[in-house]
DNA sequence: GAGCTTACGTCAGCGTTATTGACTTTCCAA
DNA sequence: TTGGAAAGTCAATAACGCTGACGTAAGCTC
């Protein structure tokens, strides 16, 4: 951080880090990061008919099983319609399952079948691959930081989704 | 790996942080932080006729100006066919220049003009805004962790267009 | 029970961003 | 002078997002 302009001031804080030329390399490494964070997955999508939105749909259906469409909509940040086309093909193609709700018969509860499971597992397994090197690379109080900046620049609806998840899987 | 099933072992570093949850639980935080963090310009891009790869090159341009359209198309990592679409329009709407290249007159140098400037000026405030209370809100150590991780999920190549331009701007 | 609202699905149309493939012009360099 | 690099362009295609509109089923409220 302090970058050799002198040693930090009598505020106790030194704010070096805030300067508009560091906020610039922030923005460039998220740019460049999220580049590498889908690159693997994007591989394996490719050879089928899928993308990036099936990933995401597949990924937190199988986070949060049993989730209804319109939990899943508030979740991505999409419309019904572009969320069905996505879900449409998954269900067509085995590796989604949608469920009339039990007490509420208006809802859809969704649950990936065994062949999600499988891609799911496949598609994670690169994310999760690159992820934990990057970790193991970084050490523990990196990612600390890492997650802490990370939440700190989300909407906070965002910030919500993300705790519920986190609590749920936990 | 170790996870979760005891105490930290003897290699003297508790594993524990790369655990599949903790793995998932940083994916999800990019999922979500990304989201954060490409909002507010997009907010003023839906007025103009502009999208996000209007921004990219914008940004891209002002951080290294001068810069060849084959430069660029590396930095970018998009092809040339979708690159200069976006760079037609910005030409034409006055925002980039393009200026052939003196040494070799095949290449075109890229400049914004003031017009670009002003844009680029509006856009990343508006992200700088969010990025500048997110570091803010962590501190400086938790900036360097964030910036440690993202570096380790870049893409060799990607890496080093990070930190050419973060040298060029140093 | 009537009427409003909610959850979901779907049709049609559109825009942005990306892709591949093929072709041309210009121009540097061996 | 010839090969190849840099740039620009045309055409076609696809993924993914949007809006608007409509329909059905079902829950809720008066």
């Amino acid at each position: 951080m302090a970058d050799g302009r002198g040693p930090s001031s009598h505020t106790g804080e030194n704010l070096l880090f805030l300067t508009d030329e560091q906020l610039r390399q922030g923005i460039e490494a998220m740019f460049f990061a999220y580049r590498g964070f889908t690159a693997d997955p994007d591989k394996i999508l490719v050879d089928m008919a899928y993308g990036r939105a099936h990933h995401r749909a597949i990924h937190f259906i199988n986070r949060a099983p049993g989730t209804t469409v319109n939990n899943l909509l508030g979740i991505l940040g999409v419309t019904k319609q572009s969320l069905n086309r996505v879900l449409r093909t998954l269900i067509a193609d085995g590796l989604v399952k949608s469920q009339v709700g039990k007490t509420d018969k208006r809802e859809r509860h969704l649950y990936l079948t065994d062949a999600g499971r499988a891609l799911e597992q496949a598609l994670s397994d690169a994310q999760r691959m690159r992820m934990r090197s990057a970790f193991r690379d970084a050490g523990p109080e990196a990612v600390a930081g890492f997650r802490t900046v990370l939440e700190a620049m989300m909407d906070p609806e965002m910030h919500h989704s993300y705790t519920r998840l986190k609590e749920n899987g936990a």
